[in-house]
DNA sequence: TGCCAACTTTGCTCTGAGACAAACTTCCGG
DNA sequence: CCGGAAGTTTGTCTCAGAGCAAAGTTGGCA
């Protein structure tokens, strides 16, 4: 295992206040992964062993139906911590993390939550203001999902990757990480066919354009209007 | 305002590992105030200037849609902290808190939440548990509204009143408020008509009895089955 | 006691989007 | 370069449940 480098870890929120003697006391407490495209990095109701900080890569975080389907309750992108079910005292992981593409990530053992939250100024105030943005998040779909119809909330789907993980290209704003019809439809409760559908419909208006697991969004703003944001 | 008594908090979750004189302090410091049924306590986007402990009553916490359409995220018994969004490091309250009946609660100012976490033995530990838990019927609720039928999505909501606030009475289980079609809907993201013909349909298989604002379940047993809930 | 507002019920219509079915395309591995 | 798996598109059918409309019921208040 290569030796880390501090850089890694300066000015990621959680570790924002700390200098770098402290940061790499935490560096090398930590184990790296590397995991291929479309693994678990752990999943639903198993023990909660460690979390994670994501280096590199995308993380659905997935739950699954006793029925067997599965709705993706949030993505995670390069800097972000997750898996942090210490952060709220479980003692299982309450969903699925898999990964979206190849990703790299930086681990502790749980036991070390409780020291991290004592010793390092800010690392707790900060992972609990990500808490907090996931709860708003989560608010904000259930929302979404009681009052939308499918157009508006997959519009409002797009937008939210887009925002989060969207990089420029030329002719729009492309999703860093593959994605399926099926993986939209899995983040709005809607079936693989009706994301086609729209899809469809939205690349002959020129809102979009998308290929196999590749989806570059060239007119957001008409993204926004579809989506029902409130203007 | 008469003087309160240790006993109110004893035994509460985020208390429950200090001594009197320890509550003493914490009840010193505390405002206690009445409300009338359908008063909102704070509102959504307001400045967060308190967080409140609920005595008696009962507690929706409500977000309304741009469009004025609005869903229930939670309801709140006694004993429950609310509006803590200071434990989240936000600064205004993500959702308006409105008394389903009349309530008592007790309040403390933000800038006392940090002394309470870093005094009082377990009151931290306690109240990310409860986060944790919010967070987890959210995502519970995110998935039924993605996967599940309105029957199924009201069954569920029903049942989850029935056992966080329902209370015996000879003919089944009463929830313990008074709620309307429309609040049923309000949390299934349902409308008030479909409800009240659930709710017909149910009354004529002997699932529940209800009358205006007031709902009782002669066969949790059935509801169960209705909800979909893995067997 | 009677009125009114709030709450509830029920009927009818209409449509968004899920289900099913089948063909097409793209990419990867051998 | 071929074959097959994975992903995508499109058509048709169907129905759960929303929308609209109107009437009934209840309980609190004057």
């Amino acid at each position: 295992m290569p030796k880390l480098d501090e850089s890694l870890l300066t000015g990621l929120p959680p570790f924002s206040l700390l200098d770098r003697p402290q940061i790499r006391e935490i560096l090398d407490l930590s184990v790296s992964q590397r995991y291929d495209a479309g693994t678990a990095i752990f999943r639903e109701g198993h023990d909660a062993e460690r979390f994670y900080l994501l280096l590199d890569g995308f993380i659905r975080v997935i739950k699954t139906t006793p029925e067997g389907e599965q709705i993706i309750a949030l993505h995670i992108a390069p800097g972000q911590l997750f898996g942090i079910a210490p952060a709220l005292r479980r003692d299982t992981y309450p969903a699925t993390a898999m990964t979206a593409s190849e990703s790299l990530a930086l681990s502790w053992p749980v036991r070390l939550w409780d020291g991290f939250s004592a010793k390092y100024e800010g690392f707790a105030t900060e992972c609990y203001r990500t808490v907090g943005e996931r709860l708003g998040e989560m608010q904000t779909r259930i929302v979404e999902l009681a009052t939308q119809a499918v157009e508006q909330r997959v519009a409002a789907a797009l937008l939210r990757l887009v925002n989060q993980s969207g990089r420029r290209v030329e002719t729009g704003i492309e999703i860093a990480f593959p994605i399926t019809r099926q993986n939209l439809s899995d983040m709005t409760g809607s079936t693989l066919h009706t994301v086609s559908r729209l899809l469809s419909a939205w690349e002959r208006d020129g809102i979009v354009h998308s290929t196999r697991k590749h989806i570059v969004v060239t007119a957001p703003h008409r993204l926004v209007l579809l989506s029902g944001a409130q203007g």
